[in-house]
DNA sequence: GATACTTCCGAAAGCGTTTTCGGTTGACAC
DNA sequence: GTGTCAACCGAAAACGCTTTCGGAAGTATC
C-alpha cells in the first residue's frame, strides 16, 4: 500500500497525491478531496521512514527520562509522559524514551542525536542548578524544552513551578498559624529546585521577621529514610521546630515516621507539610498537608513548546513559563502547642497520653 | 556526514563502506578495519531513516503505557520502561511510547503500525482477562509480548507473576498464623491478574479446609478509597474477617485506613497483606506487609523476548516465563486475637486502650 | 486575439542507506 | 598456460516519500 497505488488509481502522478494529502495550496480542493476519499478507502498510511528520510524531519520528540532511583515522584512522570505521547500522537508524532546510564551517557546521547538527526526535539527534565546540557544542547543545536530551570537555562525555554513561591506561601502560612520555629527539610544544593525551595522558605522568614537559625535547615536524601534521619536530627536540638517544610513528600512522609518513633505525632507537636501533592498522603494515618502543582498539563504544554521550537524556530527564551503551586490543607498543618518543645525535654519519649484517643 | 562521505575518503564505494561497517562476510578484514577506524574519527552517525527505509527493519519497540488513571503502581511502571529503554539503547535500538486514550484507539493504532511498518516489536500490558488484543495482534502479524496473561494468551509470548502461587502463598502464611476468617479485596473480572489473584486466595483456603464464604469476598476500585470501602463493607459484617488479603498495596492502605477509621489498628484485630511490594508500605504508621514481585529486571527480559520474536522469528509460545513473588513480613500480618470480633459488637467503636502505648 | 496571470498538475531529482548481482583479481591446481 | 574457485569489491537498483521546477491548461485584461 504506497503512494503508487492511489495515484494509478486516480490516474494522478505520486507527486499530486502526495502534494494532495500534505495539503499542498497548488492542488484543486476537488482533487484533495478525492485523493483524500480514496488514501481512507485503502488505509493508507505513509510509510514513516520514507516521509522522514525526504523531508528530513523527524516528527519524533525524545524524552530524557531521570533514572529510576526511587527519588522522584514517579506517578507525576507517569502522568507527564502520558501528556507528552498524547499531545504527540493527536499531531502524529511519535514519543520516545532516552534513559541514559549516566550523564556521559546522556551527553553521548545528544551528540548522536545531533549528527544522527532521527530526533527532532528533546525534553529534558531534573535540571541541575549548574546544568551543563542547556549549553551542550544549544550548541549542538538540538531544539529543547526543559522541565525545570537552572543558573543557564535563561536563553533556552523552559517550564518550571514557582518553587521559590511555593515554599514562601507554605512557610508563610506556618507563621499565620502561629509558628516561629520552622524548619526545613532540603536537597543537596545540586538540584536546582532544591535550592529555589530553600530560598522560599528562607525569604519567608525573614519576611516575617524571624531570624534564620541555620539549625532549623537541615539537607537529606531525597527519600523516606533521607526525611527520616533529617528529623531524628531536628528533634535533637536543643530547641527543635514545631513545624518542618519538607522538600518533598517522599522526605515528609520519612519526616513523620521520625516523628512517630518519638512518640509524636505529625501536626500536633510538629506540623509537617510536603511538597508534591501526591495521593498516598491523604490515606496516611496523619493525613499530610502538601503544595500541589497543577501539572495535569505539563507535558502537553511540554510538547507544544519544543514543537514551535522545531516548526517555527521561535526563539527559546520566548517559551519560559512559571506555575504556581498551591497548598492543601490535609492535617498536619496546626498552630504550635503550647507546652511544645518543653514536654520533650521533660516527659521524655513516652508521649503516649495524647496518641491515643484522638487521633483522628 | 554521510556514507559518502567515508567512500571517497578512502577511495572505497558506498556499498563497501556499508557492507564493511555492517560486518558482511565478504569486505576483507583490513578494509573493514580501515572503515570503521575512519568512520570512527569522523564521528559518523549513520542517518536512522535512510537505513529503515532501505532495510525495511524499524529497530524500533513501542509500549502501550497505560493510562495513568491512579489504578495501578507507577513507580513500578517506570521501573520497567527504565529497563525496556536500557536493554533497547544497548543493541541501537529505539522505545517508543504509545498512550491510547481508549480501546478503540490502541486498536487504531495497531493498525497503524502494521501499515506503516515504522514499529517492529510491541510490548502490551494490563492484561484483561479476555483480551482481543492477543488476537488482533497476532492477525496483523505484529511481533509483540506481553506483560501479563489472558485467557487469549496461550498462542503469545508473555512474562508474568505467578499471581495465584503469591495468593496461595499469602493466605497459607495467614492460616498459619491461625487465621480462618480470611477475606480478599480483589478488582472486578475484567482484569486478568484479579482473577488469578482471587482463584490463589480461595485454592489456598479450600487447600486448610476452610469452607469457602462468598461474604468474604470483595470487589473493589483499585484504588486507596476502592480498598478502603471494600473494608468498610467488611467490618460489617456479622462475623467479620481476621484477616485480609488485598490485591495491590493501593488498595490495602486504603482498607487499612479504614480499620482506623473504625479505631482498629492494622495487624491487630484485623491483618492485612497487600501486593506489590512498594516502599512507601514500610513507612506507614503500620507498616504494611506484602509480597514483592522480583521485575526489576522485567523491562529487559520483555525487550529480549520481542527482539527474538523480530530477529529470529522465533514462535511465540516459546518465551512464555513465570515469575514467583515473595513474601515481605512488615508488620500487618500477626496472629487473630482472641477477643475478636466479639469486642467490636460489645465496645463499640472506641477501642482505644491496644493502640496507645503499643503501636511500634 | 494576443498578452499576462492563475490554477493546477506531472516529471524528475533527490533523501542516505541496504542489498543483490556481477565482475575483477589473484591463487591454485592441473 | 588454461581453467577453476575464492576472495573481494563496485554498479546500480531499490526503499517510499517530498519538493522543486516547469509546463499546460484556463481565465482575465486590454
Amino acid at each position: 500500500m504506497k503512494l503508487n497505488t492511489i495515484a494509478q488509481r486516480l490516474n494522478l502522478s505520486e507527486s499530486t497525491v502526495s502534494r494532495a494529502l500534505n495539503d499542498y495550496q497548488d492542488i484543486s480542493a476537488k482533487t484533495k478531496a478525492l485523493v483524500r476519499k480514496t488514501a481512507f478507502e485503502l488505509g493508507y498510511v505513509p510509510n514513516a521512514h520514507a516521509r522522514r528520510l525526504a523531508s528530513g524531519k523527524a516528527d519524533t520528540i525524545a524524552y530524557v527520562m531521570p533514572r529510576a532511583d526511587g527519588q522522584f515522584n514517579a506517578s507525576f512522570l507517569v502522568e507527564l509522559m502520558a501528556g507528552m505521547a498524547e499531545a504527540l500522537t493527536a499531531r502524529g508524532w511519535d514519543l520516545s524514551v532516552l534513559v541514559p546510564r549516566s550523564a556521559e551517557e546522556e551527553i553521548e546521547m545528544f551528540q548522536k542525536i545531533s549528527r544522527n538527526r532521527h530526533v527532532s526535539g528533546l525534553i529534558i527534565s531534573r535540571t541541575l542548578t549548574r546544568d551543563v546540557r542547556f549549553k551542550i544542547l544549544r550548541d549542538l543545536k538540538i531544539p529543547f524544552v526543559a522541565h525545570g530551570r537552572s543558573l543557564d537555562s535563561d536563553a533556552s525555554a523552559w517550564i518550571d513551578v514557582d518553587n521559590a513561591a511555593a515554599f514562601a506561601d507554605m512557610t508563610a502560612h506556618l507563621v499565620a498559624l502561629g509558628h516561629r520555629r520552622i524548619a526545613h527539610i532540603g536537597g543537596g544544593e545540586g538540584y536546582n529546585f532544591a535550592v529555589q525551595r530553600a530560598n522560599g522558605w528562607r525569604d519567608a522568614l525573614l519576611q516575617a521577621g524571624i531570624p534564620f537559625d541555620p539549625d532549623l535547615h537541615e539537607e537529606a536524601e531525597l527519600s523516606y529514610s533521607g526525611g527520616a534521619a533529617a528529623m531524628e536530627r531536628l528533634l535533637m536540638l536543643a530547641n527543635p521546630p514545631t513545624a518542618v517544610c519538607c522538600i518533598s513528600d517522599l522526605v515528609a512522609i520519612g519526616a513523620m515516621r521520625a516523628l512517630r518513633d518519638c512518640g509524636l505525632v505529625p501536626g500536633q507537636e510538629v506540623s509537617v507539610i510536603g511538597y508534591d501533592g501526591l495521593e498516598i498522603g491523604a490515606w496516611l494515618e496523619s493525613p499530610l498537608s502538601t503544595m500541589k502543582q497543577p501539572l495535569q498539563s505539563a507535558g502537553q504544554h511540554l510538547v507544544d513548546i519544543v514543537i514551535n521550537l522545531v516548526e517555527n524556530g521561535d526563539a527559546p527564551q520566548d517559551h519560559q513559563k512559571l506555575y504556581r503551586a498551591t497548598l492543601v490543607r490535609r492535617g498536619t498543618d496546626n498552630p504550635p502547642l503550647a507546652d511544645w518543645p518543653k514536654r520533650l525535654s521533660d516527659g521524655g519519649h513516652s508521649v503516649t497520653t495524647t496518641s491515643g484517643g484522638n487521633e483522628e
